[in-house]
RNA sequence: UCCUCGGUAGCUCAGCUGGUAGAGCAGGUGGCUGUUAACCACCCUGUCGGGGGUUCGAGUCCCUCCCGAGGAGCCA
């Protein structure tokens, strides 16, 4: 593994030199008794052209085998390019065909394919340009919150993937069971089942959070999520990734403050270390990505409050399909509008109607609103979801009792507030929506290498 | 889960009020000493999603099932 990568080759071409390049062949051009291929590795969007002259060793019998997506092994001396398209070039002194690609059967071509033909070849969707550049981006994205929460002092909690507590309003669980699919009647079939008791895949780390939070202050959990949902759209995976940062001594406006710091610092990482293949959708998926990116970076987040965006709705003189009225929930053509014609970019909204979130979200003064924030980007919709949480206990259990939840199941819930309980507030980041966002897909299943939806689980 | 639109060559699609399927690309063969979605010539390609029905005759009309997409709900 000692060669250079192309990325790091085209970075910086170290011209004149012999190089040893690994990759596999995009295409081949053929010009009389020259030969040119287009070498990618996956390290950038950009491949290496790749000079064949019919003077290379075994050119007749080499030239018929190569076709897209062989794997080769390319030697030669990197030169400048005689030619418009590619700044250098890789004069070819030796090609080894190391996997052959029959080009009669192989799925991929030259030109482009649908996203939807491409899901059905999950195994190789990831060496078409854009599932490439969704990948890299994917990898950039992860890395850099990781750092962003460590430059901030928080600590990384791995929140469990088994779980026995359901969070409220989350959804539908995947049970998680030991027992064979005949030993499944009955009335408690649990109890003899691994853990004693039903357990189902997580559906948010946030409560298991929260008990890291009232520890260690600043956590955040940043893993896999499920949701046995039959949701059937561009924006919903039945296993997705979230990014979940719980904060002690943290109140709305503080809660606000870092999501919109977090995401306004992931987009300014995202164009500076994946220029190019910000470049790539902004030329063949969303024509001016690029400059709504850069907006995001410097103009601040757009901020109403759920009673004021009513208003507003309200006031807006259009018709919706679904009428306006405070206490209900927003849909999707509220937010929008509010969000793509109102405000034009990323918007958050704040302290909703207390019936319509869930228990673990702190009541305001006003006695009929919470103190929760959702943020919404255009196009994607509802990117993060927050709130400060209740850490009254009364006001906690009273709300746990409307809900109808066993307070037993829970009481290490409301230990939390019988012991030191403390101001603390968090959010969920749908990290593929994120992606989503930041790459202008469509579709949320090409931004995840393997999606899970109702029915389809292929590999 | 509901609503809407789709399923025709390897891919993307056309196919009219029913008359027995055709374009581009891909693939194959040949040509071209600087190609860039290369180009030029020729050639090959089909259980029209499955099943049932109407009809002398169904890709086309009807029923049904399967699959996909868009939207809604729910949410991240």
């Amino acid at each position: 593994m000692d060669e250079r990568t192309i990325r790091k080759i085209l970075a910086e071409p170290p011209l004149g030199e012999e190089l040893a390049v690994h990759g596999w062949l995009r295409t081949i051009r053929h010009s009389g008794g020259l030969s040119f291929l287009a070498v990618n590795d996956g390290s950038s969007p950009a491949g290496l052209q790749v000079v064949c002259e019919q003077s290379l060793p075994g050119y007749d019998h080499l030239v018929k085998q190569l076709a897209t997506g062989c794997a080769l092994r390319c030697r030669g001396t990197l030169v400048e390019s005689p030619a418009r398209g590619q700044d250098v070039e890789l004069r070819a002194s030796a090609i080894e065909l190391l996997g052959g690609a029959d080009a009669a059967t192989y799925p991929l071509q030259k030109k482009r394919h649908s996203f939807e033909f491409l899901r059905t070849i999950p195994h190789l969707r990831p060496r078409t340009n854009a599932l490439a550049a969704v990948a890299r981006i994917r990898s950039c994205l992860s890395f850099a919150i990781h750092a962003f929460f460590r430059e901030r002092d928080f600590i990384h909690v791995h929140t469990p993937l088994i779980t026995t507590s359901d969070c409220e309003g989350a959804g539908e669980m995947f049970t998680v069971t030991a027992l064979e699919p005949e030993q499944l009647g009955g009335k408690n079939p649990f109890a003899a089942d691994f853990f004693g008791r039903r357990a189902g895949l997580t559906v948010s780390g946030q409560l298991q959070a929260e008990i890291y939070a009232l520890a260690l202050g600043r956590v955040y959990t940043f893993g896999p999520t499920f949701r046995a949902e039959n949701s059937n759209t561009s924006r919903h995976l039945a296993e997705f990734w979230m990014v979940e940062p719980e904060m002690a001594f943290c109140d709305l406006a503080c809660d606000m403050a870092v999501a919109e710091d977090l995401l306004r610092t992931l987009v300014g990482r995202v164009l500076d270390e994946c220029g190019d293949d910000i470049d790539l959708f902004d030329r063949f998926i969303d024509r001016g990505l690029r400059q709504r990116l850069e907006a995001v970076r410097v103009t601040p987040f757009a901020r109403i409050s759920y009673s004021e965006a009513v208003q507003t709705l309200e006031g807006s003189g259009r018709s919706f399909q679904f009428p306006v009225s405070w206490g209900m929930d927003l849909q999707a053509e509220h937010e929008r509008f509010l969000c793509e014609e109102v405000a034009g970019g990323p918007l958050i909204v704040t302290d909703y109607p207390r019936q319509i979130k869930p228990f673990y979200m702190r009541q305001n003064d006003d006695g009929r609103t919470v103190a929760a924030m959702d943020i919404l980007v255009p196009g994607v919709g509802e990117l993060v979801g927050g709130s400060q949480r209740e850490e009254r206990y009364d006001l906690l259990r009273t709300r746990m009792e409307e809900a109808g939840l066993d307070l037993d199941a829970y009481s290490w819930y409301l230990d939390l507030r019988r012991y030191g309980s403390a101001p603390h507030a968090g959010f969920g980041l749908g990290f593929e929506r994120l992606v989503q966002f930041v790459t202008g897909m469509a579709n949320i299943r090409d931004v995840i290498p393997f999606p899970r939806t109702p029915g389809s689980a292929p590999c």
